[in-house]
DNA sequence: GTCTATAAGAAGATAGAC
DNA sequence: GTCTATCTTCTTATAGAC
């Protein structure tokens, strides 16, 4: 990897982080200069704005939710064990998405009020996730529309039990809420 | 009404809107200014600083959950409908939900990452809801512990199809969604 | 590519007149 | 109670040296 890559990475990782875990609006040019140890002028040298650090951050994420979905259908030959694997990831990252909320979610959520290009870029991510999960239900068995509708609704539970999760600074309950999902593989 | 209550509810009503349709951060505070027509001095007579009508609004919105979920028990005299009426709420909000999320939970959300005070006034409005959801279960039948998943069930679904037809922008998907909570009225 | 230094603007908070 | 005017700090963006 060139330099520059490499600069560009740290950069895009350091912004991930920080916006994930204070929010876009409440991170700073300056907490990003801080973060990476980078100065400011090198930072802009990258990135021309704080606005092209978000969309970088989001071609990320897009590369990184594709890289765990593919992972996971290498790691189970199964569509119901792979769902499963799937929810159990949201277990492991509970700590972390009980503080935070979810990664592409949370971000979203601040700023497809008002941001067209921020919402066209979460669609995106999470159509990734969506598709993936419908893909899996209809292995499953299930029909076009029942799938559609259990990936929807294992995406939409998922989304809420972060929010709630949050306000209430629970893990007990994101690990009892999340658990309860995997109804959703089984039950007609 | 007295003067100086009638200029704190309008600034409250102001500042309500903007949060919720713009985010905390996002708005300024001479957008306030503006939209409520009043001088920066004035509100700042009213309210010491934006963290403050930030509080101001949270205590707004308990009071006005509160009537909301008193008037649903006027309303329908059985659980099964008040459930039902609740539901149809959301569905007559659908516009506004599917454009800038929910009321509370968006704001929850920006500001539950680093703002324990709001975090704490957002567990207070979540609670409401949610603890008159919970009794309408059990009147139902549902023993208690049943009652208070169906309860939360009910809760997050609708916060993340909040979330997730935001970023669709889809008044579609957020009715399908809605309508089939209903189901959890019934069903075992 | 990376740095330091600085500009230009916006934000929230304050002071004091009426 | 309400206004205008000002202060201070923070934030992003730019310029130019190395």
């Amino acid at each position: 990897m060139k330099q520059g890559e490499q600069t560009r990475n740290k950069i895009l990782k350091s912004a991930g982080k920080l916006f994930y875990q204070h929010g876009f609006h409440q991170t700073a040019f300056s907490d990003i200069v801080h973060d990476t140890g980078l100065s400011k002028g090198n930072i802009t040298y990258h990135f021309k704005s704080k606005e092209d650090i978000l969309n970088g951050v989001f071609e990320q994420r897009i590369e990184n939710t594709h890289a765990s979905l593919t992972n996971l259908d290498k790691k189970y030959p199964d569509a119901a064990l792979r769902i499963e694997g799937f929810i159990d990831s949201l277990l492991k990252g509970k700590s972390e998405l009980t503080r935070y909320g979810c990664r592409n979610g949370s971000l979203a959520y601040e700023l497809g009020k008002s941001n067209n290009k921020t919402r066209e870029l979460s669609r995106q991510v999470f159509d990734l996730t969506r598709h993936w999960l419908k893909k899996q239900f209809l292995a499953l068995g299930f029909s076009t529309e029942q799938a559609g509708d259990r990936a929807m609704e294992l995406f939409t539970r998922g989304q809420g039990i972060c929010v709630i999760s949050q306000v209430y600074s629970d893990e007990k309950l994101f690990e009892h809420e999340v658990t309860q999902l995997k109804t959703l593989i089984h039950n007609p």
